[in-house]
DNA sequence: AGCACGCCGACT
DNA sequence: GTCGGCGTGCTC
């Protein structure tokens, strides 16, 4: 007779609590899916044994005893000791970790035959010769893998420099001592060479991909197949670090700085936090690898959390692209008025005539990035979300950008009624329009968002352009990262500033990534490439910074900024979200929190600031208030803490509200 | 969250 | 008299 804790699967905040349950089969062990009967009609509900003990550890007066155990899906000691680190870590539900760690589908139909490769053709390649920088890079990771001790290293590589190769090469040594490798990709569709590289390589049979496109029966097998040992890599996105693999011996995240390593969904999430909790487990090697490493993470490889290894050197030792910034101000004062300067022109025309490509960049979608009236000032903005339409001029729409919600233009204001209503900003449609009728001869592609999902796949756009169909590319952050076209010769950065003002403390070092990452487009053939840059505001760090490709002086003057004012490395942030039908409801618990907290923390050097409405007020018929809480580095675990134990208080009354916290948001809206 | 229990109004 | 409205409270 053993007792077993149980979390039962249920998406209330009451019921995420162990259960103890009686079970006559000494077999079961933790981690196992349960079939338990629960609550007064003793329905019989799914669980996850999280804890096996031989004596109870109270008296039950009612013990109930489990009915049956799930035998496919089955966990382990590691991935149950994973979500309890989830839990508080992430301030989620027991169940919100499991429902990470398994597959939401069910058993596919017998005979059923599916092949997650399909649309992935391999790509062969030889293998080729390390560069002494590479071999010297490989070495204390391939010594990390052989000793089996957990080990952290950033690679920074600059564009070019071969990071793929050096990943390849550690998965092999890895593999070879017979253990498991988990490669991370930022997004499935824009990383498909990485991907068909590492089946050239390994072949498919003993590799599992995590689309996101699966459905929840492929999804449902690729567990299986990666469950029974029958993978030795799993590829995917974020959501692949779970996956169910005995012996992890090597976690890879490729392109480290993406954004999307962050969850914004329940769990909140931060991927390269969860690998490195698997890896302590495992006793495995992380390798974080990018050419622009975020600030948070170089700073950790400074202090020596990460060790840091470094590839200088291009592959094929051709050299960096020339750089030039273009001040947009002193164009308007010459009497350009194009969203194309004197030099950007003279460059594209030049490339043409030698028939070489053309990538342009503008990180924004759209015609006009917000409409005006000019008698009164008064934008048109979201009913939603409060934010400012931008003007499609494709389909004639004013479109929000955050939830979708589009409406006809009016053709008079709907406030002063003047008809004075202008449009305002730059998106790509309108470099699409004025590059159209500046090169007429030209053959020219508009790769966003937009035009992705409209002229079928982004993949034929891609296509097109590989085989030099397309003379000019001009695209959002899509085209910006991990294209690699041979026959670049320029890119050209619209708006270097476009990023730059979004009230966001990680603008600039957005804005210096897609830059860099931008202009790492060109040159990557034999010819060296040549990037211009236009900004109005071109002194500013981050764009002085990323045409000097100078990553480590952007670095310490940010690091410095980050310092001042206390944002991350220095501190973590603490979003807190209050939601609820009722506005005063909602009011009220943010202030009711505020001051809980204060009361708990307010000698610890936090900063609390004072509930808000959010920017995205009411969504649906639900209001939300948030707050932001400033933890210095060192007390996350204790602000955690707090805000657990405030919610653990609150929640025996019911509660007309939800509360959920984000550490860290990727966005703050 | 579910689900049952329970104590008041409309209908067979 | 009983069917059912959803307010209240519990789940090993």
């Amino acid at each position: 007779m053993k007792y077993v804790d149980v979390i039962i699967d249920n998406k209330s905040e009451h019921t995420d609590v162990m259960y103890t349950y009686g079970c006559e089969d000494d077999s079961i062990r933790a981690g196992q899916k349960v079939y338990v009967p629960f609550s007064q009609g003793n329905r019989i509900r799914e669980g996850y044994v999280f804890r096996v003990a031989d004596e109870p550890d109270q008296e039950y007066k009612n013990l109930k005893y489990i009915e049956s155990a799930d035998e496919d899906i089955c966990l382990n000691q590691e991935i149950v000791d994973t979500c309890i680190w989830m839990k508080h870590r992430y301030l989620c539900k027991y169940i919100d970790g499991i429902k990470c760690f398994t597959p939401a589908g069910s058993k596919s139909r017998k005979g059923k035959v599916r092949d997650p490769f399909k649309d992935i053709v391999a790509d062969e390649g030889e293998r080729p010769q390390l560069t002494d920088q590479q071999q010297a890079v490989l070495a204390p990771v391939e010594a990390a893998l052989d000793s089996g001790s957990h080990e952290r290293f950033l690679l920074y590589g600059v564009t070019g420099s071969g990071k793929t190769e050096v990943y390849m090469r550690a998965a092999e040594k890895c593999i070879a001592g017979g253990r498991q490798v988990i490669m991370l990709v930022p997004e499935i569709s824009l990383t498909h060479q990485v991907i068909r590289r590492f089946i050239g390589r390994f072949g498919a049979e003993r590799m599992a991909v995590l689309h996101s496109r699966l459905s929840a029966g492929e999804r449902y097998d690729e567990w299986m197949r990666i469950k029974s040992g029958q993978v030795d890599i799993v590829i995917g996105a974020r959501s692949a670090v779970f996956a169910p693999l005995e012996k992890i011996g090597l976690i890879i995240l490729d392109e480290e700085h993406e954004t999307t390593y962050k969850s914004d969904m329940t769990p909140k999430y931060d991927t390269v936090e969860v690998a490195l909790k698997r890896l302590q487990q495992h006793a495995g090697v992380l390798i974080a690898g990018s050419a622009t490493p975020s600030v948070a993470t170089f700073f950790r490889s400074e202090q020596g959390i990460y060790k840091r290894l470094e590839l200088t050197e291009r592959y094929n030792q051709v050299a960096l692209p020339e750089v030039s910034v273009v001040d947009m101000r002193e164009e308007l004062r010459n009497g350009n008025r194009s969203v194309i300067s004197r030099k950007l022109y003279d460059g594209i025309r030049n490339a043409l005539e030698n028939k070489q490509q053309v990538i342009l960049f503008l990180n924004r979608r759209g015609y006009s990035t917000f409409v005006s009236c000019r008698e009164c000032g008064k934008v048109l903005e979201c009913p939603d979300c409060g934010i400012s339409l931008t003007y499609h001029k494709e389909k004639d729409r004013a479109v929000c950008h955050y939830c979708g919600h589009e409406i006809r233009p009016p053709k008079t204001c709907p406030d002063c009624g003047s008809k004075y209503i202008r449009y305002f900003g730059t998106g790509t449609e309108k470099v699409e329009e004025a590059v159209k009728e500046l090169f007429p001869e030209a053959s020219i592609e508009r790769l966003d968002l937009d035009s992705a999902r409209k002229k079928g796949s982004l993949d034929a756009m891609l296509k097109r352009f590989g085989k030099g169909k397309t003379d000019i590319l001009i695209g959002t952050q899509l085209v910006a990262k991990g294209l690699d076209f041979r026959n670049v010769a320029l890119v050209g950065i619209v708006s270097a500033d476009v990023t730059l003002h979004i009230p966001d403390y990680r603008s600039p070092e957005r804005t210096f990534q897609l830059i860099t990452q931008a202009a790492g487009r060109a040159g990557r053939g034999d010819i060296q490439g040549k990037v211009v840059i236009q900004s109005y505001t071109p002194d500013n760090y981050a764009v002085q910074k990323a045409a000097a490709q100078d990553y480590r002086g952007f670095y310490e003057e940010e690091l410095m900024l980050r310092g001042y004012m206390g944002y991350p490395p220095y501190s973590d942030l603490f979003q807190v979200v209050f939601s609820g039908k009722s506005e005063q409801t909602v009011k009220q618990a943010a202030e009711k929190w505020h001051m809980q907290l204060e009361e708990v923390l307010s000698q610890d050097e936090l900063q609390i600031f004072r509930p808000q409405p959010a920017p995205m007020n009411r969504i649906k018929e639900t209001y939300r208030w948030c707050m932001l809480i400033k933890s210095p580095q060192g007390k996350r675990r204790m602000t955690a803490a707090a805000l657990e134990k405030i919610k653990q208080n609150d929640k025996s009354k019911k509660n007309k509200y939800a509360v959920t916290v984000d550490i860290n948001p990727y966005s703050f809206i």
